[in-house]
DNA sequence: CACTGTATGTACACAATGTAGACACGCGTT
DNA sequence: AACGCGTGTCTACATTGTGTACATACAGTG
């Protein structure tokens, strides 16, 4: 029935990054949003990489915008979780809920 | 700090499917409640190379178990996941629950 | 003005994970 | 013996994850 098609592990976090800073959902903003959350480096290769095929899927759009800092130059894109997106992530967390539903006690640390 | 070797989302699922299944978790009755969970379907090739590869990863064990069915032959594999299994586990779920913080509304569906 | 450092973003290659299809095997039933 | 059913294996290929090297532009420094 599901699209069959998931949402990897890294696109998700991608996806909520972007809703976590809202409105200034700058690229690198998100990424380092991503750093610190999971605790873990992101490079940016990986980012744009991941960032570009979820455009090409539909799940996120973005504008160009300029900054109060001078010294950036280029596009700044400025990242949003289109419609279907958000519902990608809603299908994945609820599978998700769904395996989960009694392991809260083995899954929360000791 | 962390392994920077995240599990993969289906590994997940299959993982939690097994913590699901408890002493029970012959290979597939994890792979039918993962199909109920995700409403979605899991070919078994699919399924067997992901119990393989986390088996590689000392993410899960398992032992033959004998049936009351006269008719099922072979090994019968009943699965296990080992504290390390356990562990990966764990750090994902971290992640991505620090990701969700204050996403709640969003995230659930209409 | 060239030279260096910082901040973005892009291109590309390769590794890891996800997925299906075809194959093997053994037991019951016919 | 031929067939169907339930398990499990092998293998090829698609998708996703990840790093490295590169390009561009501005500010500050000499």
């Amino acid at each position: 029935m599901s699209p069959n098609s998931f949402l990897g592990e890294f696109e998700q976090m991608v996806l909520l990054g972007i809703l976590q800073e809202g409105d200034e959902a700058f690229a690198l903003e998100v990424r380092r949003e991503i750093e610190r959350s999971a605790d873990r480096t992101v490079s940016r290769g990986a980012f744009y990489t991941t960032l570009d095929r979820l455009e090409r899927k539909g799940y996120v759009v973005w504008s160009e915008a300029e900054s109060d800092d001078p010294r950036r130059t280029g596009p700044l894109r400025r990242f949003e979780v289109t419609p279907e997106g958000l519902l990608a992530l809603r299908v994945s967390r609820r599978a998700f809920d769904a395996l989960s539903r009694g392991l809260d006690e083995v899954l929360s640390e000791a």
